[in-house]
Formats: structure tokens, sequence, C-alpha cells
DNA sequence: ACCCAGGGTCATA
DNA sequence: TATGACCATGGG
């Protein structure tokens, strides 16, 4: 199968055009696991300022976000758009957090165990568990977004109807097991999706990976 | 005015 | 199991 070398090559492109990406764009870990959330199906720049407020409110904590109520939790991360949704979900987040001991106590869990608790976690789906399993407990697991998806598609590689599961396992069955390299890949694949040719700049001038342009 | 953004859950057939 | 509705703000 030489779907490997290309998604190797893929990976070494995307370094060589947009360098190393130092993710995920948080200060801590907690903070991570909170952006995890916060981001889904929204443009991180919303959830930028839904963590701001967090944090000038002094809430970005498992207990202080616990404790809260819905509807002030609500209004802080409304930015982020489906506020009420996104602040059941932290509660029930921070709720699992604290029942698990923090850190401290799942840090000590398999992969596969952490997995499977995340994933039972209300709001808590295949995405998110995967983003806080490689950027906040730094497991080896490769994230799936659409963008990864949209780019498998645009390769060839798949259809684009393909479940989460066999894509995570396609990428990782690729790559060599490392946290740092499934960490930079990721990255690199949204920062060039969000660099992406626009309608107002069909042509894509600098990309030298035209093929994987996305419009 | 329209489209989409670093998804997930729930109801229905 | 497989679609569809729903959640909602903000920028292009």
């Amino acid at each position: 199968m030489h779907t490997a070398k290309i998604v190797k090559a893929v990976y070494q492109q995307l370094l060589n055009m947009y360098g190393h990406q130092h993710w995920w764009p948080a200060q801590t870990a907690f903070e991570v696991m909170i952006g995890a959330i916060l981001t889904q199906n929204t443009a991180w720049i919303n959830v930028e300022k839904a963590i701001v407020n967090l944090k000038q409110h002094k809430l970005l904590t498992a207990k202080k976000i616990s404790q809260a109520t819905p509807a002030d939790l609500a209004e802080l991360i409304k930015p982020a758009g489906y506020f009420n949704v996104k602040a059941k979900r932290l509660q029930s987040y921070c709720e699992w957090f604290l029942r698990q001991g923090g850190f401290s106590q799942l840090n000590k869990l398999s992969t596969e165990k952490l997995r499977e608790d995340l994933l039972s976690v209300h709001g808590v789906g295949p995405e998110t568990a995967d983003d806080i399993l490689l950027y906040a407990f730094h497991r080896p697991i490769f994230v799936i977004d659409a963008y990864t998806r949209r780019l498998l598609a645009r390769l060839k590689i798949i259809k684009g109807d393909e479940d989460y599961e066999t894509l995570r396992t396609l990428m990782e069955a690729a790559l060599k097991q490392e946290v740092a390299l499934f960490n930079e890949y990721h990255a690199l694949i949204v920062v060039h999706a969000k660099a992406r040719c626009r309608k107002t700049k069909p042509v894509c001038e600098s990309c030298t990976l035209r093929k994987l342009c996305h419009f």
C-alpha cells in the first residue's frame, strides 16, 4: 500500500510550507481540554474570546466551572456559539474530571482505557476525545477532523464517507507512533486549511500542493 | 444575505 | 445503521 508513502510525503510538504506549529494554542493542559470542547464546529477565533472571558472571571478551573450556574457559564462562553449546549458539556466534563481525580489519576490509565472513559462523557465525541488525548495527555492518537477528511478525499486516498475510526486507523498505520509527529501533522493540516485558497483568490499561487487546496 | 467554522446528540425510519 | 434536525456566534 503506497498510501503510507503519500501520507508521509504530504507531511513533509506541509512542514516545508508552514514550519513547526508547536500546538495546541493554550497555556495549560486544562485549557486544552476546555478549548477542545468549545471549538466543536466553531471557528477558533471565537473560542479564544470565550477563553479570555473565562480567564478574566477566574473560572478556568474544573471546580469553578462545575460550581458555576449554567446561565453564568453560558454568558461567558457566548462568543463560541452553542453556548447553552457547551455550558452543559463543560460542566459534564469538569465533573467527570474531578470525579476521576484529575491529571494525577488519569495519567495512570492506558491510552485505550482513557479514550474509552473520555468518550463516555456527555458531549465528548471522537474528535474531542482525541484532541484531549493528544494535546492534553500527550498520547499517540491521530486526530481526525473535517479538514483531514477533505484532504484525504482530495488525494483520492479515501472516498470521503468513511467513518471516523477508519480514518484514524489509516493515518496511524501510515506513520510512526510518535506524539510529536501526530501533534505536528494535525496542526499542519489545520493551518493549511486556514491558509487555503479563498473564493476571492481562486488560484493559490504560493501553494506548492495545489491539489491539496480545498477550493 | 449567505456560508461556514478544528462536532455531538437525539429523534426518527 | 443511517440520515436529518438542532444547537448559535461572528467573520468573509
